[in-house]
DNA sequence: CTGTATCCTCTACGATACTG
DNA sequence: CAGTATCGTAGAGGATACAG
């Protein structure tokens, strides 16, 4: 659909891509930093496979909902698995796959660089709160 | 950094921060990854300093309103620069910061290992939602 | 225990119109 | 040109109740 597109643009491997592919790329990306589910697949991908009551209490203050909704998107990326034991009451299993450690462990540098950086990013805000707050005294 | 742990990934940087800071971590990273955040800050780290207009012709598809709002987030967190020139008619230049231009480097390993994993995940797609149709064929 | 269904709120975002 | 202000819509997500 590029009919004119944007042309040599740069060296972004990432506008190489069909919008389609870049949408599902940009997609894949988005669930790992949303509100919840790079926090599950992390807890997923440190202690083995866990339950759905696990996962409900080490997720602090996610609601069921929200869960399931997670998890069955993270089944759907080929992130975790999903593995019901037929007993009473009934148990399910959630693990993480080789794709989603890969996945964790790509995103770890990322932290680490963000916790290093948090004092700038601290400062960063202070300073722009501060400037505003002079230009609006309300 | 750090004589990081020899094979070690069960080593969760994140549960030693506070809430607080957890919090910040996340909301700096979640704005990387949102609908426009990384975007706008991708555009302005390859292309040298941009005005306002021709952020909005190159992130297709975003509004004057958010493209404003991300600006000044990102503005706040540091990660660009705002610059007025005074003349008529008025112009400002936005650009990458340092800290900015290493958030996208950081990033940048992130959308190589997506990109190049995408056939697994439009793979694990396909079986997931052919599993579903044959058990909900509505 | 593991979900699904419903309601309700809050926020993000686009469209549009207006200002310096 | 570079915003701000207002409106309206759509989706995320919590709380709760109910089901297999």
């Amino acid at each position: 659909m590029d009919g004119a597109s944007d042309g040599d643009r740069h060296d972004d491997p990432c506008s190489v891509l069909s919008d389609e592919r870049q949408a599902l790329v940009r997609e894949v990306l988005a669930r790992m930093v949303d509100k919840w589910g790079l926090w599950v697949l992390s807890e997923l991908s440190e202690d083995g496979p866990l339950r759905f009551s696990r996962l409900l209490e080490r997720v602090d203050r996610i609601s069921q909902k929200s869960l399931t909704a997670t998890l069955r998107q993270l089944e759907r990326d080929g992130l975790v698995t999903r593995t019901m034991v037929a007993q009473v009451p009934i148990r399910v299993d959630y693990a993480a796959t080789p794709l989603g450690r890969s996945l964790i462990d790509h995103v770890h540098p990322l932290w680490l660089w963000a916790i290093e950086r948090l004092p700038d990013f601290v400062s960063a805000r202070a300073i722009y709160d501060a400037r505003t707050a002079e230009q609006q005294p309300s």
